[in-house]
DNA sequence: GCCGCATTCTTCGAATTCGAAGCAGTAGAC
DNA sequence: GTCTACTGCTTCGAATTCGAAGAATGCGGC
């Protein structure tokens, strides 16, 4: 029940702080950049950029909002809003009623890569000019196995089911 | 105007794309669990954590809106929750009029005492779990120069009282 | 085929967030 | 001393955010 120790490492610390600072930092100029630029929101924009991704440039609201840590409802007001600006489509999805797919139009496509390379540009010039090509690798390596094994976590009430919901 | 090609690195992209991700993965847990065990809210959590810090048990209102990366008046709703909760003090500065110094009290250290545990536990077992030790210096090794690098970067309209206010 | 339960999306209300505007207090020029 | 510009905080209105509740569809056992 108590194995470990209440506090972590000062190392450990310093990696979480300076991941949560360097983080907001980071959004807080890259959304600047974005609402300067095209007029979007950092949500609004990584959604554009997900869809953009895909081959077929569609999502399903859900993987949508999983996919850019996001609630459900939150994720249904911002796609009104980029429908309305005509970013992006709405249609059912063929196999599954209840789905919704989102689609990129081709001014959302334009939205896009207007504003992406100011958006590189605040990337680079923050993020990763104090870090060489190697340093970048590594932080790479080090970052994509925390994701996976973030990802594969029950979500905090995943197995809430189980009898009794003791403990 | 062009020096920089329009893209990133497949590794630049995917070290960006993680820490993001990493992040809003690792807030939202967090959130969860801070809720849960003492009705905060991750900023709220952050200004306890950043008062128990300090040797006096305060700061000024601007540098704890700086420390966190939020707005001023966003930081003026907060610390009006917390001190509507008795966990922290207002008081006007000695030696600045303007300034108002927020202080920790006893209730709040006792709040930031109860919750603390479970926020270690969840950063422990999400975050750190699949870093070694060694990793976990490498991460930090890596994101402390970015954060300093960060800091110090004009805040893109630090210096626009400079004539002309051209590029 | 039919019932119960899970999944998907939306609507709703309440809480939070930000930027712009406003109100002191401070500091430097003269 | 006084004027002007700047800093620090709050108020205000508008936009965003979330969770809970609701409506519709799909899936499994029987």
């Amino acid at each position: 029940m108590s194995d470990s120790p209440p506090s972590l490492d000062p190392v450990q610390l310093g990696a979480y702080f300076d991941l949560i600072e360097v983080t907001s930092l980071l959004r807080h100029a890259v959304e600047q950049q974005l609402r300067e630029t095209g007029d979007l929101s950092y949500v609004q924009f990584q959604l554009l950029a997900r869809l953009g991704d895909s081959p077929t440039g569609s999502h399903r609201m859900t993987d949508l909002a999983d996919g850019v840590v996001y609630s459900r409802s939150g994720l249904t007001y911002q796609v009104d809003l980029l429908q309305k600006e005509g970013l992006v489509v709405r249609a059912p999805s063929p196999d599954d009623e209840r789905s919704i797919t989102v689609t990129l139009t081709d001014a959302g496509r334009a939205l896009l890569a207007k504003v992406l390379p100011g958006h590189v540009e605040v990337v680079s010039r923050l993020l990763f000019e104090p870090l060489s090509r190697d340093d970048v690798k590594a932080l790479a390596g080090l970052l994509a196995p925390v994701r996976d094994h973030m990802r594969s976590m029950p979500s905090r009430s995943a197995a809430p089911r189980r009898r009794k919901a003791g403990a």
